[in-house]
RNA sequence: CGAGGGGUAGAGCAGUCCGGUAGCUCGUUUGGCUCAUAACCAAAAGGUCGUUGGUUCAAAUCCAACCCCCUCAACCA
């Protein structure tokens, strides 16, 4: 049984799960689902990322112990995750003992591409942070946030060569070893990383606390690159353990505004290290509330779990999985989804079942079990991650048995007494409708699992429809 | 300045690579059906395909210029 192995981005802990970290589970859940239909073995990961100075100040303004903090939150991501019905096996925590060990010896492993340097820019001693000479001079040497001017400062840091490996990751990418998607970001990737920079990898001790000590040197923690990219390793158990049944990874989901760093720094890692680079990374867009950025100060901010509650788990998966596209930015509307629910959802799929089974129970059809084979075209849609796509593909099957019903008139057979007829006719459109129920599987499990239990056996007709219109 | 995406019926989108008198879903209107969650099926109305120019027998599709919208822009995830 071939293995794959399948990623998710780890949120940073200093805010709460919103929709963003949502597309990017049930994009990943669909995935490990599918290939897990397929005859894989699948291991989906999810985790958390925990180190910083945002998170260590936030503790403090929340007057809780850091550690505290992040427990805390970590729970509610924990939970959020579930909700959304995200079948992960391995969660890895960057706070976790395990996970900082095995960063101290990656960090070890990727030495000889490590070296030390000062850095010096403009700071704002109220942002606690450095600016780029563009924002300085936009801001005219002074910060707006706090009103004060910013300082000259110089920091020495340790920085990791990203140039030892741009060539080894170009030719990655142009030979399809390393397929980012979709293509034009790929695009977009190739460009930015002729002209990457060596990245900081590292701290002061002064400035942050809240991190994974660097071995050997007790003047400096790692910053966030080495610490937080490896979770994808770490949780597998390397180096401790051999990981070449797992890695390289199928699939890794990120969000557009974190693939650069997935797509030059990690690889760049992952060569230092001797390591294969995945297959892919599938960078996915952001959701828009009617053509906006959400953000809680403008009030436009839409809460997955909200939706999950009002219309239930699988039509949210729905609406996300073919609605908002896989690659692109797309908009969420409250009408749109309502629109889809009872359009496609209730009027499409719910009352297609519940036509064939009323049929099936009055004219007493009994369905033998069968496995039921993914069509080529679905199979080729969903290897490439065009989830949307696939689903698009399934809906207009399911669209044409309810014209097939219409066009074959089993109730009129019914009435002239043709039965022989009349069971090859019903039995057709309901192996047909199953067959699309298991290609719906990976995006709506429920609901595919209660259409398989409504025609198993002795067929009833479901009491409560699959989809309540409300 | 730069880079990426986009501008096609009231709305949301496909079609653009490989040119051939525009297609899907929703909405609207009309008709049909009765197995069904007032669901389903059929049909109709609705578009000078951002602008201008070029290539061609023929352009949403190729070329050039321009306009508008969105995103990213280097250690702050």
């Amino acid at each position: 049984m071939a293995k794959k192995y399948i990623t998710t981005a780890i949120p940073y802990m200093n805010g709460d799960p919103h929709i963003g970290h949502a597309i990017d589970y049930c994009l990943g859940d669909v995935c490990a689902r599918y290939y897990t239909l397929r005859g894989n073995e699948v291991r989906l990961q999810a985790g958390t990322d925990e180190h910083g100075n945002k998170i260590f100040n936030k503790a403090k303004e929340v007057g809780v112990s850091v550690q505290e903090f992040v427990d805390e939150k970590t729970e509610t991501f924990k939970n959020f995750i579930e909700k959304l019905g995200v079948s992960y096996t391995d969660f890895v925590r960057t706070t976790d003992p395990e996970h900082m060990k095995r960063v101290q010896e990656i960090w070890k492993k990727l030495e000889k591409h490590i070296y030390r340097a000062k850095y010096q820019g403009w700071y704002c001693t109220g942002c606690e942070r450095f600016i780029t000479d563009k924002e300085y001079e936009e801001n005219g040497g002074i910060c707006p946030d706090h009103n004060k001017s910013y300082e000259r400062l110089e920091e020495e840091n340790y920085y990791f060569r990203i140039s030892d490996f741009k060539d080894r990751i170009l030719e990655a990418i142009t030979s399809g070893e390393m397929k980012i998607l979709p293509d034009f970001r790929e695009k977009e990737i190739i460009k930015l990383l002729k002209e990457s920079p060596d990245v900081s990898v590292s701290r002061p001790i002064s400035q942050l606390t809240w991190g994974v000590p660097i071995p050997g040197d007790e003047s400096q923690v790692t910053y966030v690159w080495i610490d937080a990219l490896s979770n994808y390793l770490t949780v597998l158990g390397y180096p401790d353990e051999d990981i070449s049944e797992w890695w390289p990874a199928a699939a890794q989901f990120v969000g557009k505004d974190i693939l650069r760093f997935h797509a030059i720094i990690w690889p760049a890692m992952l060569l230092g290290l001797g390591l294969p680079l995945p297959k892919t990374i599938v960078s996915h867009g952001m959701i828009l509330a009617d053509g906006q950025k959400m953000s809680k100060s403008v009030g436009n901010v839409i809460n997955p779990i909200e939706v999950v509650e009002k219309y239930g788990l699988d039509a949210f998966r729905y609406y996300f999985l073919r609605h908002i596209d896989t690659f692109s930015d797309s908009n969420f509307t409250w009408q749109r989804f309502s629109d889809a629910y009872n359009n496609e959802l209730a009027n499409d799929l719910g009352n297609l079942v519940q036509r064939l089974s009323t049929l099936a129970m009055k004219n007493n059809i009994s369905i033998e079990e069968t496995e039921y084979e993914f069509t080529k075209e679905y199979n080729e849609l969903m290897e490439k991650f065009y989830f949307s796509k696939a689903l698009d593909y399934v809906w207009v099957r399911i669209q044409e048995l309810n014209k097939r019903i219409d066009a074959e008139k089993p109730w009129s057979l019914a009435k002239n007494g043709e039965t022989e007829k009349l069971q090859k006719c019903l039995k057709n459109l309901i192996s047909d409708l199953l067959a699309n129920a298991k290609m719906l599987e990976p995006f709506l499990p429920a609901s595919s699992e209660k259409i398989f239990e409504i025609f198993r056996g002795s067929i009833t007709s479901p009491e409560t429809p699959l989809f309540p219109k409300g």
